[in-house]
DNA sequence: ATAGGGTTAG
């Protein structure tokens, strides 16, 4: 009876995630020593797993005398749990060398789960090939995490060729498919696979949602969400809700993602750990960096996540000291950091100069925290390191970095010089970097104007020509802006808004009350061969000005006006949105392709390094 | 007694 009571109680810590009562019923079991009792321990090694306790887990499976099949199978499960895909596939191993004991399905399962969430597809493929040669090659269980596993590693054709061999198809097998293509982008397919699937149900729309918003159709995703809310499918679980405030933020919809964020608390799942620290994110990323902290404040647990988004967004709209105190703070509390963390640490860092501080977390990132640099975060201090002046530093670091530095970071670097005067220095990476035949038309812009700034005409001359060959336009320039619930849409140069006269007199009037106040048009980075006058006026028409002029006219006074570009503002722009932020007294907050601009009273929160 | 699908930060 007694015994009974033990396996039943235990399965009830693994179902309801209680780590203490697994605990506690683990010391009872070895004060009446029945911790070694029949299948016992498994029961107990599994309920460690699945409360989140993988060390434990790991300890009691060392202790062990007699591991069998269910033995390995569970603490495998425990390192998948826990998000070690690295763990488990180590221990794989040993599972061979542990006597002669040969996988079986359960265990092939959680392997195959491993390799999906490495993304490894080398591994993945060993695994699937072993498989198929073992005497369990006919599990529809690990064909379903093998179509999941092709799926995240972006092979959805592979993913279907396992799921047709699949031969009894059931929900899990249908969700993995409709996951598979929509987080490869394939709305049609993915479509078909879930409207041909025997039944619909929260599961599968959260697949067909969550992949479409990974996969960047932000807007698909929200028609799929409101068909779903119209088929009137119970939320009786939030993940599909992070990830259509996910599509919020993509999209920068504050307007939408304030009427999400009503939906949440309507539903009740306001102090869902992941729902605030998506919303974080989307109030951050819509430029509402105040919304943003306010989540952040009224959050009673906070993880890594929270603390990183909080960090990253703080750092992106221009606070920089103030995301290095949070980091202190989190340190405090005890939240340890990971990679991406010092990636908005760093970014901080290079916002403000702060060189020595910056050089300091890249080094503790790797010895106090044992995180190993990506080429994010070599970029991230290359940036510090070339925005301060240090380019030495930062061309070694260049050649002595485990990786090949991509376009953007030879493009980032080469602006760099440029800022620094350091003219021969630029001719040399800039000769580097057009030997990789960049594919960027801003990349040729710079290029173009590295060359023009030593006077190497030919070169110059040779630039243009190669773009002309190469077909490399400038993507055009747009900017939205919100009004209410109305979303207006302005391209560079646009000639046809219903209120072009109204937008042309204000940003007249602005012109000239600028250029008394010392406004000189910087012209250099307009392309074009062109007169002086005529570059002016391109200027003129940028897409930013229109989308504020329309701003002006058509927002309630004293509010903040609110942008989203495509493209990263241009210099000239950045000077103009100052000038008009002081004179028309007025917040002006851009979100670019890079990064977000607070203009207020004739400065930006950027202290124009961008 | 053990396995598979939907989840947030760069």
């Amino acid at each position: 009876m007694l015994v009974s009571r033990y396996f039943r109680l235990l399965q009830q810590c693994a179902r309801r995630n209680t780590p203490n009562v697994a605990k506690t019923l683990h010391a009872q079991l070895l004060k009446n020593g029945l911790h070694r009792y029949g299948p016992l321990p498994n029961t107990l090694l599994d309920a460690y797993g699945k409360c989140g306790l993988p060390g434990d887990a790991f300890s009691l499976f060392e202790e062990m005398p007699h591991r069998d099949q269910v033995s390995w199978a569970s603490i495998l499960t425990a390192y998948n749990q826990a998000n070690l895909p690295r763990r488990t596939l180590s221990i794989s191993h040993a599972i061979l060398a542990d006597g002669g004991l040969w996988p079986d399905h359960f265990v092939y399962a959680s392997l195959v789960k491993a390799c999906a969430g490495l993304g490894s597809i080398r591994l993945g493929r060993q695994v699937h090939a072993s498989f198929l040669l073992s005497s369990f090659c006919e599990d529809d269980v690990t064909k379903s995490s093998l179509v999941d596993m092709y799926a995240k590693c972006g092979l959805p054709g592979d993913a279907r060729a396992v799921f047709d061999s699949i031969l009894a198809k059931n929900a899990v097998s249908w969700t993995a498919m409709v996951s598979a293509y929509a987080r490869s982008g394939l709305k049609s397919d993915a479509m078909a696979i879930f409207e041909s699937a025997p039944a619909r149900s929260l599961f599968s729309w959260t697949a067909l949602i969550s992949g479409l918003v990974q996969s960047g159709n932000n807007v698909d995703a929200f028609h799929l969400f409101i068909d779903m809310r119209r088929d009137g499918v119970d939320i009786v679980d939030p993940l599909v809700l992070s990830s259509i405030v996910g599509a919020c933020a993509n999209l920068a919809m504050l307007e939408l993602g304030k009427q999400i964020h009503g939906l949440v608390i309507l539903l009740g799942y306001e102090s869902c750990l992941f729902i605030s620290n998506a919303l974080i994110d989307m109030y951050a990323k819509c430029s509402d960096i105040l919304g943003a902290k306010d989540i952040f404040n009224g959050m009673n647990r906070r993880d890594v996540v929270s603390w990183t988004s909080i960090i990253v967004g703080t750092a992106q709209h221009g606070q920089a000291e103030e995301a290095l105190e949070l980091f202190d703070k989190m340190v405090s509390t005890r939240v340890k950091p990971n990679e991406v963390t010092f990636v908005g640490l760093i970014y901080a860092c290079s916002h403000v100069g702060l060189v020595d501080r910056g050089r300091g977390l890249f080094n503790s990132m790797i010895k106090d925290y044992g995180i190993t640099p990506s080429l994010q975060h070599y970029t991230c201090l290359l940036d510090l390191l070339s925005r301060s002046g240090h380019l030495d530093e930062a061309e070694n670091l260049i050649n002595q970095m485990p990786f090949q530095p991509d376009e953007p970071t030879w493009a980032a670097f080469l602006s760099a010089c440029k800022q620094h005067g350091k003219i021969e220095m630029a001719v040399r990476i800039a000769d580097g970097l057009l030997s990789l035949k960049p594919e960027d038309p801003s990349t040729y812009i710079l290029l173009s104007n590295i060359y023009a700034r030593a006077a190497m005409w030919d070169k110059v001359a040779n630039i243009r020509k190669l773009m002309t060959l190469m077909d490399v336009r400038k993507e055009p320039g747009y900017s939205c802006i919100d009004i209410g619930k109305e979303k207006q849409v302005f391209y560079a140069g646009e000639t046809i808004h219903p209120m072009k006269d109204e937008i042309f007199c204000l940003l007249s009037e602005l012109d000239a009350e600028m250029r008394r106040r010392g406004y000189v048009p910087d012209t250099s980075l307009v392309l074009h061969d062109m007169e002086q006058q005529e570059k002016e006026k391109q200027l003129f028409w940028h897409s930013e000005r229109l989308a504020v002029a329309y701003g002006l006219l058509k927002s309630v006074p004293g509010t903040v006006i609110r942008i989203v570009k495509n493209l990263r503002v241009c210099g000239d722009c950045h000077t103009v949105l100052k000038f008009i932020s002081a004179i028309v007294k007025r917040e002006i907050v851009v979100r670019d392709a890079n990064r977000y601009h607070h203009f207020k009273g004739g400065t930006c929160s950027c202290n124009d390094f961008w």
